[in-house]
RNA sequence: GGGCAGCUAGCUCAGUUGGUUAGAGCACCGCUUUUACACAGCGGGGGUCAAAGGUUCGAAUCCUUUGCUGCCCACCA
């Protein structure tokens, strides 16, 4: 017999045991394979953690990811899979060399680049995300993650960069890299490009100005920037629009537009056009403004890069303008146009602001020379085991991103996002993947500065590319190359994420055993990011999908709803919890009431909550403990000795069930709310109060504690584990015992019983001494009668409903110790078809509480009146279901069955109380 | 502008293919320190399932419309 402390305290535990876990090395497959762990029937099951940015620490969202990874890996691993969860994180290129740009400034470094270089400036980027990552990796073991740190990964690594080049090289060679001249999403403050998804939108109010270009000019125009409008090349109409028909085709010369260069404007016509907008007319600056843009393509016009990276003006702009900020350059030209009475109004209208999703800043569009993914252009996929895809057919980007959902060979959990992605896909254009920063993988292109340093001969302006340095131009055999100075994107290598990390390009075992990966759990809001690059990556490179299924989880909010931010000061810190309620409460709070792809509201009540949880499992271990002499590992299905035992095994194995087939189905909240239930009410409110009663229970006991631990393991793993070894002392993890088995045995008829006539007898007992004001002290006396069942309407007591009497009475009075003790009854008597006057429970069983000197008539009387009514009340509900012939024709004759059932009871219930109350 | 969710007890949410008098946790009220647990136990109150219409014998559940709330997408200059 063991005793364990009162109260569990998860800091006094959770450390050492996870470091037993990881010293155990379980968290590795090849372990667990070596020690006869897994089942090879079974096969493999594999997870990439998605890598979290070393930009910093982890935070409540990635507790919630980690949460339900560990679930289902643990879940997995017990099994038999052969499972692999496997982390790293990710260098988040302008993301993490944003930060440390930031950091370096608040230091007193005024510009950190240009200041330090290049290398110096990556050595403090690489300082940064090493402490960065090693917090992450601590904040992940802290929660109890039981990923194989043996294969731990860095999106900007060695292997990884080979996997990037070898893409890159890959992808050029098919043509569907490019580097081209096209209008780019530019961020003058990181001084980058970003891709199309980068982009945000901000709803503002801005100034809508109205002004002609010139007074010869016919048509006037609106803008919220009139800036760019020195870079204008055309007006653009609607067709349809009668006012400027006559117009259009025609071309003007505007000199000295707004004091600068001199504009050449066609008038031309598109379709798009809003007629109702502004002056119906819309002035096209083609190099910046996407639609601009294609107008500009469609129309065959010049563009004029009136911005430059810095955001300041171009020569382009005209002499006066040039250097000058953007926002100088609007009032000026606003005032030249006041000036020179080209002016009609100035109105605020809403207006959406492109920003930049790392910084914040208003985005720049301008013409830029880059490098892009085709997403549109035909290849042929070799080794396609894409279904519906063979070798020799000719595929887009777009389309395997598109197959592989449409043949299910991927499944979206929640299928609703499926749709977002289909979307997504369709208004997909080529991808720009070089960025101007210096914190990530570099493009592995080199250019020929010539034979004899500028004197290339023709075919050296070739980009070279290629996976390893090259020695020399091939063209001229010049030795000075030059890199390109642009990096990737850092979504180009984290699409490699889930067979980079098993080693590809190099064929490895563990490319063989865990690729496809099994599932990939992440949120919502990375779905086009990372999930849809990461399907075009690996469709592409291997011809194979990169995980069978998709499992999107919401945000955490704070508990009013609202984004938990710095500024707000609302944010919950998973350490802060973990050292507060324990990593099992954060584990808990964050898995029950979470549904897949739905927001969670998180509170620190709802964390206090589930610690209340642990620590009444840690109880109930501690009260099943003092009565298991004998703690055994290997158990058996026991033998129930009483009813009372068939019903808590029938529970039990119902309650088995139910959580594998909710994890099966990634309900992990209701496979969680599920067992809380059965430990909670079942097991400790009933079970362990009858058990304290009937005693003699060590086997069953030992049953159910070693089952419950097995399945609370993968929700609550510390607690589970520290139970465990308090109660088998040497034995092997819990972490590796087997997944409790579903036995297929039928719920025993006796536990149904159970419920219908013990639990209920106890509980009116119960109900009704707190309505009388019963003191929990005061043990009283009890009459029970058992008559006949009301579901065979006879008067006249034949042999069967003897029989079935005389069943029912022995049933009940072999349970009377628990009916004594658990409604606190000194003395109960029985009969047999008395019909004595007290609450009826049904099937013909009456309870008479001895309450002579306690009741208070009037108020008895109160009660009875007031059941009646609301049973006469039900009673008319359902004689009017019953007289009604179309219910009467048209539902099943079960569900009619159970209405007249109903019935009965009830009117024996009415008839009954009204004697009483005569 | 297009799309997707959500609207069920004071709060957070369950409610699987339509079929008990719609459930749980927290909060609330009353009682209890009955030796596993007061981070507990027992009992209790509380909802015309956002609104309207429709389908059906029967709707929280299916259909239509409307109203809020949130999110995503989009080139109204």
């Amino acid at each position: 017999m063991k005793e364990l402390p009162k109260a569990y305290e998860p800091k006094k535990y959770e450390n050492d045991i996870y470091k037993r876990w990881e010293e155990s090395g379980f968290f590795n497959p090849d372990n667990c394979e070596k020690f006869g762990l897994v089942d090879g029937a079974k096969g493999s099951f594999s997870m990439v953690l998605p890598p979290p940015n070393v930009t910093g620490t982890l935070h409540i969202g990635h507790a919630s990811m980690l949460a339900i990874q560990d679930l289902v890996t643990r879940y997995k691993r017990m099994q038999g899979f052969r499972t692999l969860w496997l982390p790293g994180t990710d260098h988040a290129a302008i993301a993490t060399q944003t930060k440390v740009e930031k950091l370096l400034i608040e230091k007193g470094i005024k510009d950190p680049k240009k200041e330090l270089g290049r290398d110096k400036f990556l050595a403090e980027v690489e300082k940064f995300a090493q402490e960065s990552h090693d917090t992450i990796i601590d904040q992940c073991k802290k929660m109890g993650s039981s990923m194989d740190w043996s294969r731990e990964s860095y999106t900007l690594d060695e292997a990884r960069n080979l996997a990037v080049r070898t893409v890159f090289k890959k992808m050029y060679d098919d043509g569907l890299i490019y580097r081209g001249y096209r209008l780019v999403n530019w961020c003058p403050r990181c001084k980058s490009t970003l891709a199309d998804d980068e982009v945000e939108h901000k709803e503002q109010i801005a100034k809508l100005y109205t002004f002609k270009y010139s007074k010869d000019f016919p048509i006037a125009i609106a803008t919220t920037r009139p800036e760019t409008k020195l870079g204008d090349v055309a007006v653009a109409v609607s067709p349809e629009d009668v006012r400027y028909a006559k117009y259009i085709d025609q071309e003007f010369v505007i000199k000295n537009f707004g004091g600068g260069a001199d504009l050449k404007i066609k008038i031309i016509a598109e379709a798009g056009v809003d007629t109702t907008f502004g002056t119906g007319a819309v002035g096209v600056t083609p190099a910046h403004s996407a639609t601009d843009y294609e107008m500009a393509q469609r129309n065959d016009l010049p563009i004029i890069k009136i911005i430059d990276e810095d955001g300041l003006m171009t020569k382009e702009a005209g002499e006066k303008y040039l250097g000058k900020a953007v926002k100088v350059a609007r009032a000026e030209v606003v005032e030249w146009l006041k000036a020179n009475n080209l002016f009609e109004k100035e109105e605020e209208v809403p207006n959406n602001l492109s920003i930049c999703y790392r910084c914040g800043y208003a985005i720049e569009p301008l013409p830029s020379r880059q490098w892009f993914v085709d997403v549109n252009k035909e290849f042929i996929l070799p080794n396609s085991s894409i279904e519906g895809i063979k070798s020799s057919d000719k595929v887009t980007l777009k389309k395997l991103m598109q197959q592989v959902i449409n043949n299910k060979q991927i499944e979206i959990i929640p299928d609703r996002f499926e749709k977002i992605y289909f979307h997504w896909i369709n208004n997909l254009r080529d991808w720009c993947i070089s960025r101007q920063i210096w914190y990530g993988h570099r493009i592995p292109v080199w250019y020929c500065r010539g034979l004899d340093k500028g004197k290339c001969l023709p075919g050296c302006e070739k980009p070279l590319v290629s996976v390893d340095v090259p020695q020399k131009c091939p063209n001229c055999g010049s030795v000075d190359l030059v890199q390109d100075p642009d990096t990737l994107d850092t979504w180009f290598s984290s699409g490699l994420w889930t067979f980079s990390t098993l080693g590809w390009p190099n064929k490895t075992i563990d490319l063989k055993n865990f690729h496809p990966t099994s599932l990939l759990e992440t949120g919502y809001d990375i779905l086009f990011f990372w999930v849809a690059r990461m399907i075009l990556m690996t469709t592409y490179t291997l011809g194979q999908i990169p995980f069978e299924k998709v499992y999107l989880h919401g945000l955490v909010r704070d508990e009013k709803g609202r984004k938990m931010s710095k500024s707000l000061g609302n944010v919950i810190n998973p350490l802060d919890t973990i050292s507060e309620f324990g990593a099992d409460a954060t584990r808990l709070s964050l898995l029950l009431g979470n549904t897949p792809g739905n927001d969670l509201k998180l509170s620190q009540e709802k964390v206090e909550g589930f610690r209340n949880f642990t620590n009444k499992l840690w109880n109930i271990s501690r009260f099943m403990l003092l009565n298991i002499p004998n703690p055994k590992m290997d158990v058996k299905l026991p033998e129930a000795k009483t009813v009372s035992d068939k019903w808590i095994l029938t529970h039990l194995s119902e309650t088995i069930e139910d959580t594998r087939s909710n994890i099966d189905s990634y309900q992990f909240s209701l496979a969680g709310e599920k067992l809380r239930d059965f430990t909670w009410n079942e097991l400790a409110d009933w079970y362990l109060e009858i058990a304290k009663i009937e005693g003699g229970k060590e086997e069953i006991l030992n049953y159910i504690l070693n089952t419950i631990l097995k399945l609370w393991h993968p929700f609550m793993p510390f607690v589970t584990e520290a139970i465990w070894k308090e109660t088998y002392r040497d034995a092997e993890l819990l972490m590796m015992q087997k997944y409790p088995d579903f036995n297929q045995k039928k719920a025993e008829e006796e536990a149904l019983l159970f419920e219908l006539y013990i639990v209920r007898i106890i509980s009116k007992t119960r109900s009704l001494r707190a309505d009388f004001k019963v003191k929990p002290s005061s043990k009283i006396n009890a009459l029970i009668d058992i008559a006949g069942s009301v579901f065979i309407p006879t008067v006249e007591i034949d042999q069967q409903i003897e029989k079935e009497i005389q069943e029912k009475f022995k049933f009940i009075k072999n349970n009377e110790a628990i009916i004594k003790g658990l409604g606190r009854l000194e003395h109960v008597d029985f009969s047999m078809n008395k019909f004595i006057n007290g609450s009826h429970l049904g099937r013909g069983v009456t309870l008479a509480l001895d309450l002579a000197g306690v009741v208070d008539l009037e108020k008895e009387k109160d009660r009875l009146q007031k059941e009646i009514e609301s049973l006469n009340k039900y009673i008319s509900g359902i004689e009017s279901k019953l007289s009604n012939t179309d219910f009467v024709e048209h539902a099943p004759s079960a569900v009619i069955e159970k209405e007249k059932q109903k019935l009965a009871e009830a009117k024996e219930k009415i008839s009954k109380i009204s004697n009483q109350l005569k």
